[in-house]
DNA sequence: GGATTTGAATGCGAAATGGTACAAAAAAAG
DNA sequence: CTTTTTTTGTACCATTTCGCATTCAAATCC
């Protein structure tokens, strides 16, 4: 059996005080923790370059152990993949809804999305997905239909947002919203890409005023 | 001895019609054509997940005749990528310096890259840098340096063409030419990575235009 | 307490990997 | 022809890698 049954677990009906505390020797490790351990030991090598036994360092948890909860090396990579998409945008959903003025939208959009890439220890380490997935999703369908799902919704949420400040005025005249949308697109893909190789924070913030300045005219 | 020594041969005085025959046997095959293959499954699987036997087997070489000939894996990959970045840039600097009107230059500078990353009998696979290198360049100088160079080389032509532009009047009024060649320059990062997540190339098209028309205003 | 259930730890084994030693082969030079 | 030089091809080695079987440990249920 290359899959645990797991089934509908037999609820304890009385005492489920502390969060189902279940039957058996309990876990040792946070699966939380452990996939942050293991992403970063990605992030840093990419998914062919990390071994298990790297993965098994990172975590603190034994490859059996690893194998029990998250199963081989492609599912747990695939799992942190979503976890950084779902992480990534909580991080730059409010700055895309909360109706501020778009100037400020899309510095705070830019900004959240660098204070992530040019975070971790030993250097920057640029986008996840771009700087670990990418290179996958020639050959890994389920990568690369999570790299398209993260396009498609950051350039909807690029349109809709340079829409919104479209009709409210913010946009230098004569512009074509949708176009300015993708140039936003575009401008978050080269700064993901630009971190990782080491451009220097000034670099990168030209890159966003230049961004600003198109879409919402000079200062 | 790790590396042979080569010096300067002593040139045949007499009869160098032929390119210069070599004194003993004569390579089985053609190092061009060996590179090519060899980028070829690099593209494809990534730097990491490419084995020796991959590259022997895809060159038609065995592993002794590749160290010879290139030196190592790494080694290797190092050499497709400076080819590979001589060939692209050979592909666009035509448009980037003949003069043409810069909208003209910019589709004809996009067309070329698209041509290059779109093809391949396996699906498209982007850039080749993009595709691969990035990965790489978090823990390899080398390939940090590559693409450092390849950018900062990318954005002085981006600079230097719309600069050219905006002094022709081909530039929308009351635009920074430098905010619009970062732009540019972002432009084609989003092409390269989009064409290797397989994004259908009208989509490509919708984001060449979106550029030229916020460069050069619409049509 | 003992039985049961669940996870941890050790360690095995088959395959793949990067790299190399060494001899056979093919050409030119003498 | 023989020698020399360069490349090819076979075989090999040490290590790493993935995955699993098995045993040990810690908790709950009776």
């Amino acid at each position: 059996m290359v899959q645990k049954k797991k089934g509908p677990p037999p609820l304890p009906g009385a005492r489920l005080q502390a969060p189902r505390r279940g039957r058996g020797r309990p876990p040792a490790y946070d699966p939380e923790v452990a996939l942050d351990k293991a992403q970063e030991t990605f992030w840093k090598r990419g998914y062919a370059a990390t071994s298990l036994d790297e993965l098994s360092a990172a975590t603190g948890m034994n490859r059996p152990s690893l194998y029990n909860a998250f199963g081989d090396k492609r599912a747990l990579y695939l799992k942190t993949l979503e976890r950084y998409r779902a992480k990534s945008n909580a991080a730059v959903a409010e700055a895309f809804t909360d109706g501020r003025p778009l100037r400020q939208a899309l510095r705070a959009i830019c900004d959240a999305l660098l204070a992530i890439w040019l975070s971790g220890d030993e250097g920057p380490r640029g986008c996840y997905l771009i700087g670990t997935a990418v290179t996958e999703a020639a050959t890994e369908p389920a990568v690369r239909e999570q790299l398209l799902a993260s396009m498609r919704s950051s350039d909807a949420g690029f349109a809709r947002l340079i829409e919104r400040g479209a009709a409210r005025g913010e946009v230098r005249p004569g512009s074509d919203p949708a176009a300015l949308g993708r140039l936003a697109a575009a401008t978050v893909h080269t700064l993901a890409l630009r971190a990782r190789i080491g451009t220097p924070p000034d670099e990168l913030a030209a890159v966003v005023e230049a961004l600003v300045d198109t879409v919402c005219g000079p200062e």
